[in-house]
DNA sequence: GCCGGTATGTATCGACTCGAAACTATAGCG
DNA sequence: CGCTATAGTTTCGAGTCGATACATACCGGC
């Protein structure tokens, strides 16, 4: 345990930080390391980034499952999700389909031994360990994050992501909603799904 | 905008998750979302694992600026740390020196050309968005992601890093503070730097 | 109907990451 | 002294990633 035993070049220590934004400056590094750590690729049958993309498929409504759609989610190029779209149709996990009003387009759907993956996410740890927490800790956190990453997507200029129950586009009935942007009606269970064509109602920001 | 118009397939997007965490699971993809989005390699001078090694050797302490320290901070192997080393040496942000008291060991130290590109730091916008959050959510945030990353660490059984003022091994005075692990005595700039022998002190968990 | 502009998706290339394994050198212990 | 553990490096193959080029299909104006 014991180590060695210096007693000078405390000065050596002194980072010059530049700014006082220390406090902010830990959570941002504490959230990049608490990502990489509940990713952790390192022996799971799968990559992070082909993890991301089962995750994103299994989630996204009927009108987001599209490699385009994950490139966007994803911040990355068409070229590369196109890449991680085709090794997961390899491994099974992925099927492609047309789409019957766009020949352009190929829409993807989970498979049943991706859904059965998706049981051993390296992500659970972390969800398990999300769900211990208090609950009012845990209602905070989910509010500072949704925030963070709405302002965030809006400083890179990139899409938000979230579900058809929190976008502006929609108007909700009772069993049903109506979508603005795609000009369709969404059924509940639809509603819970991810969309790119999000766009965040006007909550204080 | 508009798009196709469907009015059956819903229960397609009926997806089976299984569990009923469906609140922690859309939490913990936001972090993951959020940390890819924040540190977004591209286009910037670096790549995202080059920028946390300098991170990491800017803030650790002088016990921890090793290869090792950073692999087991990095969750990943000793060989792939070494490559990153590496990496930065070339670029001139970090410089390699003799411990004294072990031949085996290397001490790294961030130049001040890696100093001047620290202040480039993709995760600049992230800092400012968080920094933008009110206090309260901020206050709430740090200590959540605190419990988070050290709940994970203890459930992966990977050492948690974190600052001599928190950590149990320090006895703290006025000016400095003794650090039993160590066996050495820590200057109040010290303190706020990381270290690979951190232990949490105990709080209400 | 046709043509030009645009959007979707794929293939390829080079640079990089990552984990595994083999290897060298040193430390520490009996 | 020998044995084992640790620090660090190197090499290899698989995968990621961004950039580029490309084929196909949609969509507007004419």
């Amino acid at each position: 345990m014991a180590r060695l035993r210096i007693t000078c070049l405390a000065s050596m220590c002194i980072r010059k930080r530049g700014n006082g934004t220390n406090m902010t400056q830990d959570m941002a590094d504490l959230i990049v390391h608490l990502a990489r750590l509940a990713q952790n690729t390192g022996r799971t049958e799968l990559t992070a980034a082909q993890w991301t993309a089962l995750r994103f498929f299994a989630r996204a409504n009927r009108f987001s499952r599209t490699p385009s759609a994950f490139s966007e989610f994803h911040a990355t190029t068409r070229g590369t999700a196109s890449q991680t779209v085709k090794s997961l149709v390899t491994l099974g996990l992925l099927q492609r389909q047309n789409n019957a009003s766009d020949a352009r387009s190929t829409l993807l759907e989970v498979t049943q031994a991706g859904h059965d993956m998706l049981c051993h996410d390296p992500l659970g740890d972390l969800r398990r360990v999300l769900a211990a927490l208090p609950e009012d800790l845990r209602q905070t956190l989910s509010v500072a994050l949704q925030r963070a990453t709405t302002d965030l997507a809006r400083l890179r200029q990139v899409p938000t992501f979230g579900t058809c129950a929190d976008c502006s586009h929609c108007k909700e009935g009772t069993d049903t909603a109506y979508c603005h942007c795609t000009e369709s009606m969404l059924t509940k269970p639809e509603m819970a799904s991810f969309c790119i064509d999000f766009q965040p109602t006007n909550r204080a920001s």
